[in-house]
DNA sequence: ATTTCGATCTCGTTT
DNA sequence: AAACGAGGTCGAAAT
C-alpha cells in the first residue's frame, strides 16, 4: 500500500476504519517502521508460550503496540490487560490465511505473543511526544522521609542512624537506637499490612542479633497506618512493636 | 452535538479525527452512555488523588475508558499505564475552560482520577462483542495437580492427604506424610523463588507443628524450579526442605 | 544479568 | 468489607 495522500500531509494520527487486511498490514507495518504507538480494533485470536502458555479464543478486543516492545490485549472490563507481551519485545505483522497476524516476541526469557485479527475494525498510529514524569506523594520513601524529619512520631527519644544499614537478611528501612541506646530497626510500609511484613521484620531483628554482640538486645518496629489482626498475632508472638503512622501527614 | 450520520449507519467503531473540543465532549459523553469503550489520545495533564497523589505535566497519552469503570493513560513506552482509575469507577466529562476535562471517581477507597485534555488529536468508541476467557496452562495450579498425580515427584513415598488443610497461618498447598509417616507440608510455586516462600512455609510448619502434638515432627519442603542464594540460606538456617519442579513437565 | 522489594500493585477466593 | 496469597505480576535499584 502506497502512503495515503492525506496521512502525508497531516502531523497528527494516521487511521484507517474497517480497512481490508492487506491494507491493515500495510499501515501497522508502516506505522512500526516508524516508531509510532500503534492501536488496533478487531475481531481476533491470542496466543502465548513462554514463561506460560494460554490461549484465547476468537473475541472483539483492543490492541496497543508500544515502539518499546510492549504489546496489551485489552478487553472491554479488567484494569489489566488479558494478554500481554512486555517492553523489550520485537513485533512483526504479516498475512497469513486472509488474517493479519500481529506477533510480538523477545529473548530472556524466551516468550511469543501472536494475535490473528480475521476483522481489523478500526487501526491507528500515533507518534507521542511526552517528557512529563509522573511526581507521586504517599510512598513508602515518604513515609521514610517524614520519619527521618520527625523522629519523635515514631516514639520519643528515638534516633535514626542509617538508612543503608545492610544485614545478611537484606538492608533494613531504617536503623537507629531509642532513648536509652537500644538498637532499633523499623520496617516501614505505606499501608495496612499483613504477616508478611512481619516476616520481614523478624529476620531483619535476628540478623542484626547476630551481627551485634550477643548481649545486644534489638527491638523491631513495624511502622504503618495499621495492621491486620493475624499481623498483630505475629508481632506479639515475636516480641515485635507495631507504630501506627501514615506516609502523609 | 447530533449524532453523526455515518455512525448511525454502521455497527463498527465511531471515530472522530482532530475534533475540537466541544465536538469530543459530545462525542465522549454519546459513547459513554451507550457503554462503550472509548478512547483517546491528545495532550493532555493527569491528576490523580485517592491511596496516594500523583501529578503529570502535559504531554500527548491515549487513554482507555472502559464500561466498568476502568481509566487507562498509556505513554509510548512501559506496560504498566502511567496513571488509572481502577474498575468500579464512574466517567463523567465536561468541559472546563476550554479544555476536555474526564474524570473518573470512586468510592472505598475515595479515589479520583481527572485528566485534562487541551488538544483532542484522535477520539473512538467501540462496542465490544468478546465472550472468551483466557485459558492458562502453566500455574501453581498446573503444579499442585502435577504433584497429586505423580507424588513420587516430591519424594519416594510421599502421600498427599489433603489441599486444603487449615492451619491458623492459612491454608497449605497440599499436606500429606512422608515414607516413615511424618507430617509434611508442601508449599508450592511456579517459579524461582526468592525469601518470601520461605517465610510463608516457615509460617505454616510452626502453626501445623503447634496443632498437632508437641512431640509430632512436621517437615517443610518448597516445591519450585529453583530457590536464590538467600533463600537457599534461610531454608538451612530454618531446616526446610527444597525440591526442585516444574508446573509442566 | 540476577536478586530483591515496593506498588495508587491487580485479581480472585474466602471469611 | 476485610484478609490473604498468586501473578506470565511490573518496575526500579542494587549487586
Amino acid at each position: 500500500m502506497s502512503e495515503n495522500p492525506a496521512d502525508a500531509e497531516r502531523s497528527g494520527p494516521r487511521v484507517r476504519t474497517d480497512p481490508t487486511v492487506p491494507e491493515a498490514e500495510a499501515f501497522v507495518s508502516a506505522a512500526l517502521d516508524r516508531g509510532s504507538l500503534v492501536t488496533l480494533f478487531g475481531r481476533c485470536t491470542v496466543e502465548y508460550d513462554g514463561r506460560a502458555a494460554s490461549e484465547l479464543e476468537s473475541g472483539e478486543r483492543h490492541l496497543m503496540l508500544k515502539p518499546d516492545g510492549t504489546h496489551l490485549v485489552h478487553t472491554d472490563s479488567g484494569q489489566q490487560p488479558v494478554n500481554w507481551q512486555p517492553p523489550g519485545s520485537d513485533h512483526e505483522c504479516r498475512i497469513e490465511s486472509d488474517a493479519l497476524v500481529i506477533e510480538s516476541v523477545r529473548t530472556a526469557p524466551d516468550e511469543r505473543l501472536a494475535a490473528t485479527v480475521t476483522d481489523v475494525a478500526h487501526a491507528a498510529a500515533f507518534d507521542v511526544d511526552d517528557e512529563a514524569s509522573v511526581d507521586l506523594v504517599g510512598s513508602e520513601a515518604d513515609l521514610k522521609r517524614r520519619i527521618l524529619e520527625s523522629p519523635g512520631l515514631v516514639e520519643e527519644g528515638f534516633t535514626p542512624l542509617s538508612t543503608e544499614r545492610e544485614t545478611p537478611a537484606g538492608a533494613v528501612d531504617v536503623y537507629g537506637e531509642d532513648a536509652e541506646g537500644r538498637t532499633v530497626v523499623l520496617e516501614l510500609k505505606r499501608r495496612r499490612v499483613g504477616p508478611d511484613a512481619v516476616g520481614q521484620l523478624k529476620r531483619y531483628v535476628g540478623a542484626l542479633g547476630r551481627d551485634l554482640h550477643a548481649d545486644a538486645e534489638v527491638r523491631g518496629v513495624l511502622v504503618a497506618p495499621s495492621v491486620t489482626g493475624r499481623a498483630e498475632e505475629l508481632l506479639a508472638e515475636e516480641g515485635l512493636e507495631f507504630v501506627p503512622l501514615t506516609p502523609t501527614g
